[in-house]
DNA sequence: CAGCATCCAAGATGATACTG
DNA sequence: CAGTATCATCTTGGATGCTG
């Protein structure tokens, strides 16, 4: 028995308040996409393909506040800003990397169940 | 370089066309409780505190499409519904499981992080 | 017990335009 | 370059009531 009492998916333990944070695509992507070398903001808002500048700009925003990244301004003209991962950061980037794998590794056989299941299914 | 030439961040692939179903709460903390051993529909909506009939009801539908879970039902009376993993789920859910469990043991420190951030960034 | 159907409110996100 | 502001939309998800 582990040295907690409560339900680990319950809402009110912490964990659960920030897992909604750090449960979300651009979340994960953007951990991803820092785990290596700092980024630059439009530079990530053209390789996360999909993503919009407000999102981006939210996102960015709550991963810092979170203390999973930080800002860095450079005071060039015009302004050039940094993004970088923190080591608090970077031990949930490792995890979240393999999660993204998983679905590169697996995406094809999770569209094959879906066909089938599809299949089988099908109404008339 | 890997064998792959396409963004991984990119809509067009199979793994992002799915992350979307695999980066959520429910189905997280779903698979994450299914790890151990099948589980009934009513306990699930007991045990996974904050998730309404509908939505436990559509995501293991999800899941039982995407081949990571799988539904039996038993004649009994009533009828009698277990829910459990399949090995391609059981691999994704020890990733989940690493995932929520980070969550579990550094909520407090990103707790601190934004009590911090917004401390300092406080308006008058 | 294990669901599905319907209605509806709230939040998430996109598009567009503007700024230091 | 790196954002913010505003508006419109579109999805998400909760509440409720019904069924086999």
């Amino acid at each position: 028995m582990p040295d907690y009492n409560y339900n680990v998916y319950a809402s009110a333990c912490p964990s659960r308040i920030m897992f909604d944070s750090i449960s979300n695509k651009w979340t994960m992507f953007i951990l991803d996409r820092l785990r290596d070398q700092p980024v630059r903001f439009n530079q990530l808002l053209r390789e996360i393909e999909g993503i919009s500048q407000k999102m981006l700009s939210q996102t960015l925003k709550t991963l810092e506040r979170d203390g999973l990244i930080t800002r860095t301004a450079f005071p060039t003209v015009p302004v050039t800003v940094e993004y970088a991962i923190t080591p608090l950061g970077q031990t949930l980037s490792s995890t979240v990397h393999v999660l993204i794998h998983w679905a590169e590794h697996n995406g094809d056989e999770i569209l094959a169940a879906r066909a089938a299941y599809d299949a089988k299914n099908k109404q008339v």
